[in-house]
DNA sequence: TCAATCACG
DNA sequence: ACGTACGTGATTGAG
């Protein structure tokens, strides 16, 4: 028989700051509970216990015999976010048949100490999970500590402890008698550290033998007058490290049998907690979570299976499908209908009915493959669920019939996802029409799914050879480089290890300053670029990285992705960004170079086909252009209706004076200044910017917001509603939940009013440029041009034309993006045409 | 798997 | 007193 005794309190402490912050979209945390179930799961899974105890400090400990420790010594500072799931942690253990212990004026491991001693007299082995080291003196033969750590569990039994400490684990007491805790407010023996007090444990044993014998022993003189001024201090030590064993708990094992769980209450619980993956590892499924939840929303669904054929697809009015690539299943009420048929697949697509599925992207992709439109797609689940909630990683059907208290249909199979479909986008329908994104859903998001799916089958021609190339010519810059740097230092070494370069540049080479740390030296490009003066190395290291960088990333990693038709084919991804924005993987194409001049050359590559050109257009200033739109401040309205240089205007404005008086460097602050005020911005990093003082800064911002009084308004304004709503949203409606805002951290409380701020403007763009997308593509559809988008890159479209159609898509593009929606101030767009991306920037 | 770094808007 | 601007993705080294 076993038994699992578990200090609560100490894991549960390193389960919170071991993860990081975690909660659901009620702002409730739950990082803690994460990280204790975690631990307990996988040594129950271990250990197979028959019996378990979760033993907790008490609530208002009134310890009559020994001084707090370490964790509690920090009760009173205790975060707020930590503090309210101990209630949680407690309810949800005992749901799972765990039984929680706590006893008036007596710490955890007090009742440890007791529970492992009551094991040892009926014979039933012991394993105690704790955090703390003091509870080691607690092993013996039968009784077994485990530490849990990062690399793997540590399990203490009387060997490992020897092997470790060099003395039996009930001398640990003895030890700290000596050397005392600070954490535990132990005194132990004035003078006498940790080394002193291991080896006089090891030829001691106990401070009693030592004290007896110690007067005449070989110690050296000022040991034993050490020991003999803390005597008393010794003793006293002892027993304040002393865990207590029998503590007025109830000591019978049987008592502590695991009960059977509550698996619906687990899950209601777990499921408003959004603890997923918890809920996965118990076995629990979401299933049983929202029939608790809302068991009216579950009615059994009989299918009948039928094959597909032409007839049937003429049938259909309302349906909802899932598909793989390969394997179609439709739902028409009672009837499931399924094939394998690209053709009939196909026709299914073109068919007039209306659809809803889970993700509808790669299905236009299979649609476009086969040269036929998908068409009347209603409803994208996994969109409607980003809508929702930007923040979340997974939106499969499943995911979210949990999250949305809808029956998931897994009685049913191979078509749990297919039969749950229909409840699931009704639910999401009526939640995005109450937080009104309805607009956003079908005009915006919906369409725009089809776009993306457009740009991607389409792709970008490269020019591998080119690549391949450059790719050689970086080889040898890298090359040379390399040596320069091995010959200056004096040895080889991996220039790519932030950890040997640091040792190399700040222990070796002796640079000055290595001011940040963390883990390790900081060899960032900002910390380099201040050390290029002190040696070549450095400035060989920044165009070291430039180089291999270059290579890995851009070279490697894009000739990897040049498909069979010589074009790369990215991935947009439509679900992703908090503030709406879209992203692009495998490869990115949003993170081309193009700062510097040798990265530049990339763009160089990336070309149109033969007879065709790339039309590329760009906004100028738009998030600007929205902050100036949002906030409706004159002065900046009047900027940027003048038609001149914005930062320009700006520095103009604010140092009132004449646009000809304003210097190079009064623009570039200004430029910064701007740049800041879509950040939310912040006198520091403002002056590290623009190198100025931290006073000078503050002046720049404060001058500012002077002169464009609105702006200041509208930042207090977001930020307030976001306070109180916990929400901030975009000008069409999009909405991002901010829980940082409700921490009580300070400095997670700033990011969340820096993202207060940012979010409105940063999203509001990218619902513009999304919406001009969209008018982009149906017009060189309807106008019937030989063009085609091809990239976006958040405020920048692509498209690769027909030579002899270019000209009008360049108007096309330019007067889509300037008149996608009608703002108070005008939407510049810059227009170039060219052979590669290069060229075509201007 | 995570931290550090650096590419883009 | 604290840490220090918003949003992404890919690669590398190291645990």
């Amino acid at each position: 028989m076993k038994f699992l005794a578990i200090d609560g309190n100490s894991i549960f402490y390193r389960a919170f700051y071991g993860i990081k912050l975690l909660s659901n979209k009620n702002g409730v945390f739950t990082n803690a509970i994460f990280g204790f179930m975690n631990i307990y799961l996988k040594n129950l899974a271990d250990l197979k216990p028959d019996y378990v105890a979760v033993a907790f400090d008490t609530p208002a400990p009134t310890f009559r015999h020994k001084a707090v420790s370490s964790y509690k010594a920090n009760r009173k500072s205790m975060p707020p976010e930590l503090a309210q799931q101990f209630p949680l942690i407690k309810d949800l253990l005992k749901l799972m048949g765990v039984r929680i212990i706590d006893c008036e004026g007596y710490e955890a491991d007090d009742i440890l100490g007791t529970l492992s001693k009551s094991c040892t007299d009926n014979g039933i082995e012991c394993y105690i999970l704790t955090g703390d080291r003091d509870s080691l003196q607690l092993i013996d033969e039968n009784v077994t500590v485990i530490l849990p750590s990062n690399k793997g569990d540590i399990l203490y039994t009387p060997q490992k402890f020897n092997e470790d400490y060099g003395f039996p684990p009930a001398n640990l007491i003895d030890l700290k008698a000596l050397m005392g805790d600070s954490s535990d407010n132990i005194s132990g023996v004035n003078g006498i550290g940790e080394k002193t007090a291991s080896a006089l444990v090891k030829e001691y044993g106990t401070i009693e033998n030592l004290y007896a014998k110690y007067a005449d022993s070989d110690l050296t003189k000022s040991v034993k007058t050490k020991l003999s001024n803390g005597a008393d201090s010794a003793k006293e030590s002892k027993w304040l490290a002393t865990i207590i064993r029998d503590a007025p708990i109830d000591k019978s094992p049987e008592n502590y049998r695991i009960g059977e769980p509550d698996t619906a209450k687990i899950s209601k619980m777990l499921t408003e907690l959004e603890m997923y993956k918890l809920l996965e590892k118990l076995n629990i499924s979401a299933v049983e979570s929202e029939k608790a939840i809302i068991p009216e929303a579950y009615e059994p669904v009989e299918i009948s299976e039928k094959d597909l054929t032409d007839d049937v697809i003429s049938s259909f009015s309302n349906v909802s499908y899932i598909f793989d690539g390969e394997h179609l299943f439709i739902r028409d009420g009672d009837f499931v209908y399924k094939t394998d048929s690209a053709e009939l697949i196909c026709r299914f697509f073109e068919s007039e009915c209306n659809k809803i599925t889970d993700e509808a992207k790669p299905h236009y992709r299979f649609a476009m493959a086969h040269g036929v439109n998908l068409v009347n797609l209603k409803s994208d689940l996994s969109i409607c669920g980003y809508l929702l909630n930007n923040s979340a990683t997974d939106y499969s059907t499943e995911h979210l019939c949990a999250e949305y208290g809808v029956h998931y249909y897994s009685e049913n199979g191979e078509y749990a996802d297919l039969i749950s479909l229909d409840r699931l986008e009704k639910k999401l329908r009526a939640e995005i029409e109450k937080e009104g994104m309805t607009y956003l859903l079908d005009n915006i998001e919906m369409p725009l799914t089809e776009v993306l799916a457009s740009m991607e089958h389409t792709g970008i021609e490269v020019n591998r050879r080119g690549v391949e190339d450059f790719g050689v010519h970086l080889s040898e810059l890298i090359e040379e480089t390399q040596q320069m740097i091995y010959d200056d230092v004096g040895h080889e070494f991996n220039i790519s290890s932030p950890k040997q370069l640091g040792v190399v540049l700040f222990e070796e080479l002796g640079l000055p300053s290595a001011k940040k740390t963390k883990s390790g030296y900081s060899t960032n490009a900002e910390v380099l670029e201040n050390l290029r003066e002190y040696s070549p190395v450095v400035d060989n290291v920044l165009k070291y990285r430039q180089y291999t960088k270059l290579k890995s990333t851009y070279v490697a990693g894009l000739l990897d992705k040049i498909a069979d038709d010589g074009r790369i084919h990215t991935c947009f991804r439509q679900t992703e960004t908090r503030t709406g924005r879209i992203s692009s993987t495998e490869p990115n194409m949003q993170n081309i170079p193009v700062r510097t001049e040798l990265g530049s050359q990339m763009r160089k590559f990336f070309v149109a086909e033969k007879g065709k050109v790339l039309v590329d257009a760009d906004y100028s200033q738009i998030e600007l252009r929205v902050m100036a739109h949002l906030c409706g401040d004159e002065n900046m309205i009047a900027a940027f209706n003048s038609g001149e240089d914005i930062h320009t205007m700006t520095a103009s404005q604010v140092f009132d004076m004449p646009a000809i008086m304003v210097t190079h460097e009064m623009r570039s602050n200004a430029k910064a200044v701007n740049f800041g005020i879509i950040y939310g911005i912040g006198a520091f990093s403002l002056s590290k910017d623009i190198n100025v003082s931290v006073a000078e800064a503050k002046k720049y911002i404060a001058d500012y917001l002077a002169k464009y009084p609105k702006v200041k308004q509208f930042m207090d304004d977001t930020v307030e509603n976001a306070v109180k709503s916990g929400t901030v949203s975009t000008m069409f409606g999009r909405k991002r939940r901010i829980p940082e805002l409700s921490s009580s951290n300070k400095i997670l409380q700033a990011s969340g009013k820096r993202i207060a701020m940012n979010t409105p403007v940063q999203g509001t763009a990218a619902d513009l440029i999304k919406i001009a997308m969209i008018n982009v593509y149906r017009r060189l559809k309807a106008e019937n041009l030989q063009a085609k988008l091809i990239l976006q890159v958040h405020d920048e479209l692509i498209i690769e034309a027909d030579i002899s159609c270019a000209e009008k898509c360049a108007e096309l593009l330019k007067s889509e993006m300037m008149n996608v929606y009608k703002m108070k101030v005008p939407l510049s767009v810059d227009v170039n045409t060219g052979e590669s991306w290069y060229d075509a920037k201007g």
